[in-house]
DNA sequence: TTTACAAATGTTAGAGACTAACATTTAACC
DNA sequence: GGTTAAATGTTAGTCTCTAACATTTGTAAA
């Protein structure tokens, strides 16, 4: 049982080496799995494409866990919105260059974004069944997961295009925008005049 | 100049019809020229692959002005919320059934549906920008964007996925669901028992 | 060890999406 | 009617991904 993550592994770690180096399109899953020593089909008995070698993600049930636990007297999204919080904060902050590195590719690739959205889509089906659980209805729980990980989307791509700044950070930083009483906030809102740059 | 758009809607309906009644994955690309009476060849100098004849969306410059048209003293999400909300009063209503069976075609497969998180990354942009002209951070900007269209898609594919009750409606209660003075909502009568706060 | 069984991988053949390079037809305009 | 450019056809090929079947490798009991 410990030859497969094994292979798997060596696949993951090959593929964002090489396509770090030439680009998603200019490498083959051909070339990954000889890199990885293995065949071009043992890749995808590993993974389903090409893209998902990219794109892994089972932090869900924690997720799903969190917003469930949300006092249900709250509006929907401020209950997606504080369980996304503690959710974020009881896992690690991956500050492995490698989860860069992965991330950047992802957010540098329309078909790899793309790919993503759909992960996303399956968090959000999570998030919106421990609401209808408490009786929102299908409709609301959905429009309210959505809107949270749309931001939540949003700062995690932005952190994969541009320099600068934790993951943690951008991640406060959307939670903080969908609060209620979000008007204040210090820095950069309220100008008028000019466009400050950044 | 009219035999290309001519060509277009001709591989347009042929592959709704073809699509709606053997499923996308069981359609070639192959089989669309065909009935469209072109060659496989054509297809892709008209559409650049076989999910993008089932995404149409011009929409984006009417939403982009429409989020520069509020004003700056918004919170970022609020003038996203109220440009939707005005740019969506502008269009007209996809009343045609034609629209409906392709966006539940797109809604029922992952694919479709993440090729269409990609169209919507596009109208993120387009937002974005029009909020950073106005001095809103590049992070603050995506971030407000991201979960105003994340609420807006999910009540799309909701639509597409479930019968009953029109466009027009999912989309005022996704934007509905965003206001900062969202809180009442039916059943809040139970007790804070343990009250968690931040 | 040997045998047995199952997990993991290899091999072959092929479908289907998509591209490049070049040839041919069709449309529009003078 | 002839000229030019847009639109389409043809051919050949690469790459992702799948199906069916064969082979190796690991492990545990006989």
């Amino acid at each position: 049982m410990g030859k497969k993550a094994q292979t798997r592994t060596r696949l993951q770690e090959a593929a964002v080496t090489l396509i770090a180096a030439h680009g998603y399109d200019n490498t083959t899953v051909d070339q990954i799995a000889e890199a990885a020593g293995v065949t071009p089909m043992t890749f995808f008995r590993h993974f389903p494409s090409k893209a998902e070698v990219l794109l892994d993600d089972p932090y869900d049930p924690v997720i799903g866990d969190a917003v469930a636990a949300q006092p249900k007297s709250l509006a929907p999204i401020e209950r997606v919105r504080r369980g996304l919080g503690e959710a974020w904060a009881d896992l690690p902050e991956p500050d492995h260059e490698l989860t860069r590195v992965r991330v950047r590719i992802v957010a540098g690739h329309p078909l790899l974004r793309a790919r993503m959205w759909e992960n996303t889509l399956e968090t959000q089906r999570v998030i919106a069944e421990a609401l209808r659980a408490s009786g929102v209805s299908r409709l609301d729980a959905e429009i309210a997961a959505g809107a949270c990980l749309g931001a939540l989307n949003s700062a995690l791509l932005d952190w994969g295009a541009n320099q600068g700044g934790t993951l943690g950070e951008r991640i406060q930083r959307a939670l903080d925008m969908l609060a209620p009483e979000s008007t204040p906030l210090a820095e950069s809102t309220t100008a008028e005049g000019g466009s400050t740059d950044d």
